[in-house]
DNA sequence: TGTATCGTACGAAATTTATCGTACCTTTAA
DNA sequence: TTAAAGGTACGATAAATTTCGTACGATACA
């Protein structure tokens, strides 16, 4: 494999980058300072291993930063809906051929979805014609 | 990171790892060579690479094999389903915090899901209560 | 004005994942 | 009974991902 593209050609965030975007569309825009705070609320990793990686994500077109003062910021360059979008459509063609409503089976099936979520799932189904 | 375990101490299976699980799923228990060449219906791979990573498939417990004869045939420990419903908590919860119903928003708001599935995610719906 | 602190840059190492080459065993058929 | 075809084992290598060490520039403030 020599890069891992998605089919519309965005390079595809891997799981330390996901970790990284989480934060940022939680709390907007930051510093790496600010999200490897965040990130060892959760688990131990070095500074300068999330500034890499944010730099990374940078290069990739991930993210955009501003570089106008010392602390750079930086911001996710697609809105937060769109890359789940894509996540999403691959998760579903991987897993169920792109079939929405296997993946709705699975997870109706699924003891860990609760009642009070199938309720919440009927209303906006019944709220969209 | 030492090791990929999920949270019932299963190790996560990889992409390519994937791949190999989908024609077990598809096609029932198989030799190396007969998911070597389903593989090879989507991209070249070498038959030797498709062995090693059966066989640590088998390692971590995820395939086992009936070695009785010459051609070994490997066997899917858990069900689809079962590993299926794993890796669905997964990303329900990386990505939208364990929430389905926010997962099904995205997943309704998609434009990549047909009239058809929606109709069919409502008649499953209904049939459930 | 120096020194401690906080920032970025960047190469290199470590780790994980994926692929392959080669050795060698079994079966088959000429 | 041997050569060809097809199988497994397994170490080595490649590729991708992740982490880190070190250098060095800015800022703050005693």
């Amino acid at each position: 494999m020599k890069n891992n593209q998605t089919e519309n050609n965005l390079p595809e965030p891997t799981k330390a980058e996901l970790e990284i975007l989480q934060v940022l569309w939680e709390f907007g825009p930051s510093t790496v300072r600010f999200v490897n705070d965040k990130l060892n609320e959760l688990r131990e990793v070095n500074y300068t291993s999330t500034l890499k990686q944010m730099q990374i994500l940078a290069e990739k077109g991930i993210l955009k930063r501003d570089e106008s003062q010392m602390k750079h910021i930086y911001i996710p360059v697609e809105a937060e809906e769109k890359t789940k979008d894509q996540l999403l459509d691959r998760f579903v063609n991987t897993l169920y051929k792109g079939s929405a409503s296997k993946l709705m089976m699975q997870l109706l099936g699924n003891e860990k979805t609760s009642k009070k979520e199938i309720e919440e799932i009927k209303r906006l189904l019944d709220s969209m014609n």
